[in-house]
DNA sequence: AAGTGGTCTAGACCACTCA
DNA sequence: GAGTGGTCTAGACCACTTT
């Protein structure tokens, strides 16, 4: 009984990594080709094809046709960083969540937002301040402009109830953004909104969105006191 | 001339991601089969299979047995965030990259360090701070505890010329970790260290990492004033 | 029980890139 | 020019889930 039961991509996939980990495949060197991987395995070539392409999505290994498949020397992590609403955040902590608008007008794109998502000149922008509170307590601060010419729909809607996160997710989803965070310290509004002494160190995340190439909004949600942001790789 | 050329399958899933931007197939709904896909375009199904699949990764759709395949209601965005050695971040911004250790030491490990990592009392670690420039700047302060158990090459490492980040990579690639991000406020060696006001907020970044479910290393790294993480999605 | 996606196979052709 | 991965095909069987 040499061969139990057929191999998958899966096992063939782990193995591969098992070699790399414990050096038979050591960083910087070469692997065998696919069809002598499929031979050694049993399997066919489209098998190892797939097992290795895995493998090469997530880094570990680099491909070139005729140059064969080789193992990275610094692997670059990639950390998967779910982007979700804020509502589910707080209700996966056990947490009663609350929403509330504090202004929403219409006003001119300011300069700097103009540059920021590149759109013309006496453009229209909806500006909003939210709220969102976790058990009654502050969670986080949110401020957000609209490109009325993308989202013109944006004019119709009061964001009384619903937050505009969550509404522009069903009115554009499946857009691409630019992310940035950073660390940013209590200054009025924050301050008062998040019941913080000034200065406090509050993490940031800033957002610009598109779709299909049109910006859709930018928006900067300060968080609470001590918040972390988790993730794994 | 109805067909032009064969399409890949790369043409089936962005015509695919077309289809539920323009709310073809709007949220919540069916899409056909693999095998309606595949007579529709004139491809194997192994190739709507494939398109398909990428989506299913993408978190665009979700896909069960006899289930059919769904377009998602709301999208769970993920972005990737390359985790890459500091050297590297410095460089690409064309400054010149400074490493200097601040100190070295042998101890048994704290009570805090035991319970994050989940390893044996008594255990030793090597607890090291060193400091990153960048043009001779502060760029960032890290302070790193290494599991003696799991790599005891630490112990004839000094540390004085490689960052112990470039040096465990080289001695343990391929491992696994959690991630926190957060901001913290300016605190003695922090302070003095990156030379900004007591209280200033700082961008920090805490990571403990595992090879093979033994623990590698924690390590708290925390970034200059102003420091922005950027992705995207 | 039936229908759907999940996977594998054997073969083929192509595209890139190295020597 | 030759070798490698990239992709596609047609068919098959399996595994899961719903009916």
């Amino acid at each position: 009984m040499t061969d139990q039961k057929p191999l998958g991509f899966q096992d063939i996939r782990d193995e591969v990594v098992n070699r790399i980990q414990t050096r038979v495949w050591p960083q910087g060197s070469l692997l065998p080709t696919e069809m002598e991987l499929a031979a050694e395995f049993g399997v066919a070539r489209a098998t190892v094809n797939r097992a290795l392409r895995e493998l090469a999505e997530q880094g570990i290994v680099t491909r070139k046709r005729k140059g064969g498949t080789r193992v990275v020397t610094t692997p670059v992590k990639q950390a998967k960083l779910p982007i979700t609403v804020v509502r589910q955040t707080i209700e996966e902590m056990n947490a009663e969540y609350r929403y509330a608008l504090v202004s929403r007008t219409l006003i001119d794109c300011p300069a700097w937002l103009q540059a920021k998502l590149n759109i013309p000149e006496g453009a229209q922008v909806v500006h909003l301040q939210c709220m969102h509170h976790a058990d009654n307590r502050p969670f986080q601060f949110e401020e957000r402009w609209i490109n009325v010419s993308t989202v013109p729909q944006v004019l119709d809607e009061d964001f009384l109830t619903t937050g505009p996160n969550e509404w522009l997710l069903s009115e554009v989803p499946f857009s691409n953004a630019e992310i940035a965070f950073s660390a940013v310290p209590a200054t009025g509004h924050l301050q008062e909104f998040l019941a913080v002494p000034p200065g406090t160190p509050l993490f940031q995340l800033e957002r610009t969105t598109w779709f299909r190439s049109d910006p859709v909004t930018f928006v900067r949600m300060t968080f609470h006191q001590g918040y972390q942001m988790r993730t794994t790789y």
